[in-house]
DNA sequence: CGACAATTGTTGTCGTCAACAACAATCTTC
DNA sequence: GAAGATTGTTGTTGACGACAACAATTGTCG
């Protein structure tokens, strides 16, 4: 539709240059109105954007965004876990982990313990409230999920993940 | 596969942690995602991390971001088009076109022109200096395209593309 | 043992980006 | 011609990634 959108108000003409040959090797070359359409990022930037509005959405009766429900399920998976730790796997600087687990904290979700081994680091645990939370939270994600396959279908979203496996 | 994910947490699970005794520092980089595994937002979300990482660093020596880039190409596609034509066209607000486009002005590489059918509208085009850096642009696109096959693989590529065609 | 380096949590700043809201100038429509 | 919609612009808010600095604590090594 956005595509549909453009073509109407362009001037019609000057379409797709099919000349050049068949070469492969020259991308640079491929100018036209879908030149965008062989960039891997910026297909992955819009659906990725799509997927988090969806989860957003979907979520949002109860107010958990995607980033905030990575940090709940880590530590629901791994009790204990230091913010370091937690911050390392999940892919995000311990700077901005401390606010997540304020905001967290503030909604008695997770708990910081101090840790009787090492006096710096913080043990995290979710609470007893925020278990019963989680569960929700997943169930509600997994409802998000379903959305993502009713989107690009069952077997594609399979294929996906299993493309990028190894970024998780 | 989201069944399953959901499934795996109603158990605790705490695999390797518990040990209160054991004095054993664990080292953070084997810490299970379980549940984060098999969401697709999760897993693309790094992708997009990834990707955007390398795009800004392969077209570094040229300071172009993605979006500055999505945006000359869509101009030096369609010339003529209006501000607001691009944004819907890339799914920016036209909003923060207009700072890109102040960017891009600056750096000489577009021009706004002032439409005299619609004396609201201005008609975007590139500068002849911006032609060329287009082009020397694409090639760095192309090859920052072959980081991409090289880190997921040529046929996972191609296929990750038609999965996300509609999102284009 | 003690000086020095490294780690952990925290605070702060900076820049990118999406989402709104408001506004003047300019069409569009009735 | 008046009312309403559109276009570009400015501004604000909030989430987010990247850095830098700091106190407290731990680890290391001479």
């Amino acid at each position: 539709m956005t595509a549909s959108a453009v073509r109407a108000e362009t001037r019609p003409s000057l379409r797709k240059r099919a000349g050049n040959g068949a070469a492969t090797r020259d991308v640079a070359d491929d100018v036209g109105l879908d030149a965008l359409v062989g960039h891997a990022g910026y297909a992955v930037r819009r659906f990725q954007i799509w997927i988090f509005q969806d989860f957003i959405k979907t979520l949002g009766e109860v107010d958990i965004r995607p980033t905030q429900y990575s940090v709940l399920t880590v530590i629901g998976a791994n009790p204990g876990l230091s913010q370091m730790a937690v911050a390392k796997r999940l892919g995000i600087e311990r700077a901005r982990l401390v606010h997540l687990l304020d905001s967290l904290e503030r909604r008695k979700l997770v708990k910081r313990i101090k840790s009787k081994e090492d006096r710096r680091s913080h043990a995290l645990h979710l609470t007893a409230q925020g278990e019963t939370a989680l569960a929700k939270f997943k169930r509600l994600a997994a409802e998000h999920e379903r959305h993502v396959e009713a989107k690009i279908g069952k077997e594609n979203r399979a294929h996906l993940l299993r493309i990028l496996a190894g970024f998780t």
